[in-house]
DNA sequence: TCACAAACGATCAATATCGATCATATTGCA
DNA sequence: TGCAATATGATCGATATTGATCGTTTGTGA
């Protein structure tokens, strides 16, 4: 990874959140402690942030956190380091030029970061993710059309003649709540419609959940698991459970953490 | 491979990606590092692009251009007051629960700090009034699907049962680049697209122009004066100007600068 | 206040990149 | 074809960047 490279994730990091720690720097970028600080040091200077004990901050703290912001407030820092490495498999499997589908999600999020220095068409119902996408990144961003539901952080029309037809990609990627022998589950009806809507508009359907979410349960099933081509989680996950995505025939990706982080204790939580 | 074939395609690389490693241009010309370095020094000096250190970036952009701040720093600063009163009076003909259309520009984008304590469904096709108006406001926002076109700040769809076609409102508000006797003018082509697109999802049709606009030409007739209810512009408008709008059956409201100001007045120092 | 852990800055070795030089290949021209 | 001019590729020493280590500073909680 490159010097300017390093910068641009990391100023679009700072945009994400008030302020930004050392080690989340040292996962999104996969480089040393020391490098961040340089990197940092030199930005500071360069009055492009501003330099904080423990990280970096955004220049102008009267920026509202606004949408983009929200996400993370609430079930974002738990996971932020699985999260993190997984959305890196998922933008590892992308090719430039190829056009790609991203369901909104906080995990599906995380991969915008990674998609800074890529050049594709991106397909999306998500506004933070486009809005992100066009702020720091040079990708053909498309936009679902229809109401924007806050909560949810997603676009959703009720009307099914929506530009979301007409786009077609190799792979659309997607979180979820909780992922079973039964498939893919979801716990919000919302979110449900909204992926319901794009999940047949791609090749392959790509999940992205972290461990836990094998052991969770919902009552909304969304599809089976003979529709997932890839499964993407992290280290977590257990023998029984690979089997199961191995059985029906679902491909596998586990992420790892790249740096020796002590959240391992999040499993009890 | 010829010189100027390698110039060629590192060029388009570096407009593609903001920075492009040696290696990378390595492997797509199929030459040599000295050979690369070479080239990157040659169109370094012609100010091509910007030689850093392990690659090349491009000149253009040391920062990111943004989508929110972009139409602010063009032609906002100028007229910014103007634009500020005519907005003023656009919402002033809004009721709280009515719903409105906003096409996308700079004139219309100042609605959006009138709009922040009222409560309707807005529909726009302009991105940053979108996230405008989600971050700073309880208004349900609508957005039209489709491709974000960075330069005009607009949402495009080449299709057309999206869901524009879906919302009907009461009013729209639009803007211009010109407004004579033949009726409303705009320059960009994309822009006419994405008009005549909500033009008829509307009763009434209000333009907002700033009183240059009657003295400004364009190439691309929009709609006829007949489809226009009311134009909002300010005091400079002329007897002439007015006189041509009477006739035509529209309604002119002349936007006052206000000294009373409760934002920052940028008259007032 | 003290003890402890996290964060920091400095240093140094390992690595990557650069610039210069020379050998080789290609092109243009007589 | 032969020759000169130029472009390209390879090598190597010089320089810059990076990552790890270690001692010091800072913040936190008992």
């Amino acid at each position: 990874m490159h010097e300017k490279e390093r910068h641009r994730i990391i100023l679009s990091a700072v945009q994400e959140k008030p302020v930004v720690t050392v080690q989340e720097m040292v996962e999104l970028t996969d480089s040393s402690e020391a490098t961040i600080r340089r990197d940092i040091a030199a930005l500071h200077v360069q009055k492009r942030l501003r330099r904080v004990r423990g990280g970096a901050e955004a220049i102008s703290p009267p920026q509202f956190i606004g949408l983009a912001g929200r996400p993370f407030s609430v079930n974002e820092t738990l996971n932020a380091a699985q999260k993190r490495a997984i959305a890196r498999e998922a933008v590892n499997l992308c090719t430039d030029g190829e056009p790609i589908i991203i369901n909104g999600g906080t995990t599906t999020f995380q991969m915008v970061h990674f998609l800074t220095g890529r050049r594709m068409p991106i397909f999306t119902n998500s506004f933070p993710i486009a809005e992100h996408l066009l702020k720091h990144s040079k990708n053909t961003v498309m936009l679902s059309g229809g109401t924007i539901y806050r909560e949810q952080n997603i676009i959703l029309s009720p009307f099914d003649n929506d530009v979301t037809r007409n786009f077609y990609a190799r792979r659309m990627f997607m979180g979820a709540q909780g992922l079973g022998p039964l498939g893919l589950m979801e716990g919000d009806p919302l979110l449900i419609q909204a992926e319901q809507k794009l999940i047949d508009q791609a090749d392959e359907l790509v999940v992205l959940v972290d461990s836990s979410k094998f052991r969770m349960r919902s009552s909304l099933i969304l599809c089976g698991l003979s529709r997932i081509a890839t499964v993407i989680t992290d280290e977590g996950i257990e023998d029984r459970e690979a089997k199961m995505l191995e059985t029906a025939g679902v491909a596998l990706v586990v992420a790892r953490r790249q740096s020796s982080d002590k959240e391992e204790s999040s499993l009890q939580a």
